[in-house]
RNA sequence: GGCCCCAUCGUCUAGUGGCCUAGGACGGAGGCCUCUCACGCCUCAAACAUGGGUUCGAAUCCCGUUGGGGUCACCA
């Protein structure tokens, strides 16, 4: 068997999307199980809607989920350019040798009358197909405005195995004489993803479901040029809660959107995977073991629904299983974009504590930045139900204790406040409460005491005073 | 509409003819733990679309129906 060869070919008309992004990743992952070679290739002969600034987003992407290419636009490689508007040449030749082979032929109709035969079969209800009024004219090269249509046999059918969909067949009286090559040179879809899927020895080609209907006439290409057709793997689609194709309706679908929105790669890698793929019950992957373990045999051949809740509940498990370091880099923008340069030593000590209550990154950056401020804004309830006239001496006995105890340490801070608890007849929310708010400023914060002693006895002391002052009275 | 694909809890799925009284996960409900919130743990509710076959036996194989999706460009 060939070495594998897989490659992930998108358009850059947009950002990177959660279907592409599963595309690329089940490539990839196939590629690196079975050493093989991974390759991006940027289709965009579609000049109206092709941006560079697309192409960037989609590498972009591609880096931040940890999908690396081997060959393909900034590591070049044997089968350069990777750009199909940088290989115009290659298709222009392919075309002359189908022309000559008598598979396809130049056509010099235009879109309009076409057009205008596409309303009236419509209007009819009836389809509509190339009717070939260029099939035979024998129009030559240089002919202005003529495109090169590829002809499709009239019967018989082709077929073939998708890994995950099994026997496909199609009769050859459904498919129409398609242009391949426009007038100016740029390939069609089908006609450039055939070529550069030959050139660069592609042996299998994963994508999504919907170019299912484009797979026997790219295998007719195939053969029409004399080459071996690779194995195909269609994907099925993902949709959104209304089981209607994934999109921009269905709010956020740009991977970047996920990396702003606090998700670690990690994450959303695991989740991607298990939409459509699986390994019994096993839910939690890292990028490795999906490596070691991802198989086709166990992708699905049913479309699923995108759900954002166990995404999320992924990005809270991953949080909990990244090293405290990687952590901490995957927060140092968040922590800056809030104003915070934190110590890492530091932030090392206060990470435990609050990565068993975020979701997600933003999450925890939130949670953090208190620990590297002066004083703290109250939450209007919380001080209202907290910081009153009666809890006032509660306080004022909290400050004295954390003065006299906080170089002990948490469990120490813990025993005194039992102690506090206990002599005024308390349960010891009843204590911790009213100085958890005026600590934190709201209801909800990580222990009480590690808190404490993270902050440090300056801080807590002053946020103890101000909450007392605040009280007045 | 033609053609193609798909069909297990609300969602992602396990299941490849007997191991299925259909398993796991998210979400939901209840409980335990507990200084708050989480985490964790326990329990519960929740599905083989439908009708025919094939077979000793069908969630698993075949056919029809229904439902959903895809595609019908000089887009990809």
């Amino acid at each position: 068997m060939p070495p594998v060869r897989v490659r992930f070919a998108p358009s850059p008309t947009g950002y990177l999307h959660i279907g592409g992004a599963r595309t690329a990743l089940f490539n990839w992952l196939w590629a690196r199980k079975e050493k093989g070679t991974f390759i991006l290739r940027i289709e965009d002969t579609d000049r109206e809607r092709s941006t560079t600034q697309s192409v960037q987003a989609i590498l972009d992407g591609m880096k931040w989920l940890g999908l690396d290419w081997d060959e393909g636009p900034g590591v070049e490689g044997p089968h350069a350019p990777y750009f199909q508007t940088q290989r115009l040449a290659i298709y222009e030749k392919s075309a002359d040798e189908l022309i000559a082979k008598g598979r396809a032929y130049r056509c010099v109709c235009t879109k309009e009358e076409l057009d205008k035969l596409r309303e009236q079969a419509a209007k009819e209800k009836r389809g509509f197909k190339y009717p070939g009024t260029c099939r035979d004219r024998g129009i030559p090269k240089g002919t202005k405005g003529a495109v090169v249509r590829f002809r499709m046999p009239d019967e018989g059918a082709t077929a073939f195995r998708d890994l995950v969909k099994g026997e496909i067949t199609t009769q050859h009286k459904e498919l129409q004489d398609e242009v391949i090559l426009r007038a100016d040179g740029v390939p069609l879809y089908n006609f450039g993803a055939v070529v550069d899927d030959v050139t660069m020895e592609i042996t299998l080609v994963a994508r999504g479901d919907d170019h299912i209907v484009n797979t026997p006439r790219q295998i007719l290409m195939y053969q029409a040029l004399g080459y071996p057709v690779p194995v195909f793997a269609h994907l099925p689609m993902i949709l959104g809660a209304d089981k209607q194709r994934l999109s921009k309706r269905h709010g956020a679908v740009s991977v970047l959107q996920y990396r702003d929105d606090g998700y670690l790669p990690h994450a959303l890698l695991n989740y991607l995977a298990r939409l459509g793929w699986s390994h019994g019950d096993q839910e939690i992957f890292s990028p490795g073991e999906l490596v070691e373990k991802f198989d086709w045999e166990h992708v699905g051949a049913t479309a699923g629904v995108f759900n954002p809740e166990k995404l999320l509940w992924l990005d809270q498990q991953w949080i909990k299983r990244t090293p405290l370091p990687e952590l901490a880099a995957h927060l140092e923008p968040l922590l800056a974009a809030r104003g915070v340069k934190a110590d890492p030593e530091r932030l090392r000590n206060i990470l435990p504590l609050v990565l068993e209550r975020a979701k997600t990154l933003v999450e925890m950056a939130d949670q953090i930045v208190t620990f590297f401020r002066t004083g703290v804004s109250f939450d209007e309830a919380a001080a209202k139900k907290n910081l009153t006239p009666e809890t006032r001496p509660l306080l004022e006995e909290a400050r004295k204790l954390v003065a006299e105890r906080i170089g002990e340490g948490a469990p120490a801070l813990e025993a005194g406040f039992r102690d506090l608890a206990a002599r005024k007849g308390l349960g010891l929310g009843k204590v911790a409460q009213p100085v958890r708010v005026a600590v934190t400023g709201t209801t909800v914060s990580p222990p009480l005491f590690e808190t404490l002693v993270l902050l440090g006895r300056d801080e807590s002391l002053a946020r103890i005073d101000a909450a007392i002052s605040r009280i007045g009275g």
